[in-house]
DNA sequence: GCCGTTTTCGGCCCGACTGTTTTCAGTCG
């Protein structure tokens, strides 16, 4: 898929045009379609092929025939002429907090300076103050601005930035004459990383609010303090923005610092054609304000059925609720239970027991326990002779604890030629065979797909895990077509896995959906080694949401009866 | 550069904060 590639280019020409001061809507546009193509479920070669290009929104006859070039040729002639004579350092300097366009341009101009070394060099020489527009406060800021740059910049994962930021409504409920406290932002969205934390709060005195914000504990730096909005960098380097409305635009506001931007722009190019206006303070049309205490009002008055958090991303739900097509999402409460848990038998740290306890009293009518295969030795992979010994057990437990059935699993591992970690007759003998890559993560494409496409056609193999491998700190997954391992699946019925362990996420929101459309069912595992990482499956759940997915195409929202049929009508 | 139940041309989301400004431009979300 070129997708990314060519959402990365249009990104950078508009990076580009806006530095050299070109029509900030042409600047949009280009920002627009990389945004578009990074989020499309199909492969844009595959839409080409069937001159379908024009039909993506935001893609026009320019754009179009700037894709249909780099797709023959690999070149973009547009790109070439625009970053002539400008310099990739340069434009990097846009991304220091503080710094836009036009400042960028006229140091570039005026003082030839072109990368952050001499940037920082020309500030603490005062060189800058005596430039139209800027002073010594602005110098300050720059600086400010490149230790941010340099020190922070980095998405923290969802699963990190939630218990985070319950401290800081809780410090604030504590510390502040506020009535509500809420985050909002991509937080609410439940996106897989977030850039910074957005928080709303309601209440009569703003500046009151906002300074017990900034001075409140863990406040690293304070970047912005007014009446209504405060900036702070926390520890940790994240960002926190802080914004107090009246009670009365208590919903316009969560509408609006919700987002996303995208999805914000279409709601209002909307209002917009009908004679209104929205704005954090309500929806409006001329001085009449039409509505704003509930969220709902928003969606309500432009005739949209309501939209969910985690699908605001302007990704078809506006006209999904348009036409009242907004699919009926998988809820918390809806799980019934975790597929994907190791314990002590391999690198877990609780028994079978303690596991079994806990998913009961998290309501769970089962768990499975999927520890590592044989080979795995830094994972403690279970011998053939222990897995014996791991049956008994679970079946120990099973008449031992009530209200709770721990189904025997292993996440066998695919081999890198392709062959599973254990024989078939023992794979045949658990109730769940979860499969899955954990080496050789370096091989080409075509080889890394034969093997998953292997997995998938072992009839013994119920589901499987992880299917890109990647790490949201540190590691892209493996190279895989996507597209080819969601056919097989399909075609043989196999389940694939939304990895719920905070750093995996893995499938991603994207994939979900474009799995969903070609009937692939899903299952939710969070991979916990710990019983205090089964909370994660309320990660999960929310990129199942971001996936458009039902109760329906997740074999854990099913009763333990219906699970246990469907394993029987497949191998094992 | 995109787009059309006001338009094939003339629009293109809206408001807060900061700093350098005597009324506003730049930046951000």
């Amino acid at each position: 898929m070129k997708n990314r590639e060519i959402s990365e280019i249009f990104e950078k020409i508009g990076d580009i045009l806006e530095f050299k001061g070109d029509s900030s809507f042409r600047v949009n546009a280009y920002r627009k379609a990389a945004r578009v193509l990074q989020d499309l479920t199909e492969d844009i070669e595959v839409i080409h092929q069937e001159e379908r290009l024009r039909s993506i929104p935001g893609v026009g006859e320019g754009i179009a025939k700037k894709i249909a070039e780099y797709l023959a040729t690999g070149r973009m002639t547009k790109y070439e002429e625009v970053r002539k004579g400008v310099p990739d350092e340069l434009i990097r300097l846009l991304g220091i907090p503080g710094m836009g366009p036009k400042t960028v341009a006229l140091i570039y101009r005026k003082l030839g300076i072109k990368d952050i070394e001499n940037l920082e060099k020309a500030v603490k020489e005062g060189r800058l103050r005596d430039l139209p527009g800027l002073g010594a406060k602005k110098e300050e800021n720059i600086l400010r601005g490149i230790k941010l740059m340099r020190e922070a910049g980095k998405r923290i994962s969802l699963g990190v930035a939630l218990p985070l930021v319950e401290r800081i409504v809780d410090d604030l409920k504590r510390r502040a004459k506020v009535s509500q406290v809420y985050p909002a932002g991509s937080l609410r969205r439940m996106k897989e990383t977030v850039g910074d934390i957005d928080i709303l709060a309601t209440g009569t005195d703003g500046g009151r609010i906002i300074e017990a914000f900034t001075s409140g504990p863990g406040v690293r730096d304070v970047l912005a303090s007014g009446e209504t909005k405060g900036s702070i960098i926390a520890e940790g380097g994240i960002q926190v923005d802080l914004r107090v409305v009246p009670q009365s635009s208590y919903g316009s506001a969560l509408q609006y610092f919700t987002g996303s931007k995208a999805h914000n722009i279409h709601l209002r190019e909307i209002a917009k054609s009908r004679g209104m206006k929205i704005s954090e303070y309500g929806i409006f049309r001329g001085e009449q304000r039409l509505g704003g205490k509930r969220e709902e009002d928003i969606y309500s008055t432009l005739g949209l059925s309501f939209i969910p958090p985690e699908l605001r991303e302007d990704r078809g739900e506006i006209k999904a609720a348009q036409e009242g097509k907004i699919p009926q999402l998988v809820e918390d409460g809806q799980i019934k239970g975790d597929l994907h848990v190791h314990s002590k038998w391999s690198d877990g740290t609780a028994s079978i027991e303690e596991i079994a306890l806990k998913a009961r009293e998290m309501g769970y009518e089962y768990i499975a326990i999927c520890d590592h295969s044989q080979s795995l030795k830094f994972a403690g992979g279970v011998s053939i002779e222990d897995m014996a010994k791991k049956l008994e057990e679970i079946e120990r437990v099973n008449e031992k604890i009530e209200g709770i059935r721990v189904l025997s699993g292993t996440e066998v591992d695919i081999k890198t030629d392709g062959t599973l970690d254990y024989p078939d007759e023992l794979l045949e003998r658990l109730d769940l065979v979860v499969a899955a890559i954990h080496t050789g993560f370096k091989q080409p494409e075509e080889l890394i797909t034969k093997r998953i496409v292997s997995g998938l056609e072992n009839p013994n193999v119920d589901i499987v895990a992880h299917p890109t491998g990647r790490l949201i700190s540190s590691r892209e997954g493996y190279s895989v077509d996507l597209g080819k391992v969601f056919s097989v699946a399909a075609e043989m019925g196999v389940a694939l896995e939304i990895n719920a362990y905070y750093d995996r996420l893995d499938l991603n929101d994207i994939a979900c959906r474009r799995a969903k459309e070609q009937g692939v069912k899903l299952s939710i595992g969070t991979d916990a080694h710990h019983i205090d990482q089964l909370w994660m499956m309320r990660l999960g759940v929310a990129v199942a949401k971001r996936g458009w997915l039902g109760p329906e195409q997740l074999l854990n929202t099913w009763p333990l009866e219906r699970l246990l049929a469907w394993l029987k009508t497949r191998g094992g």
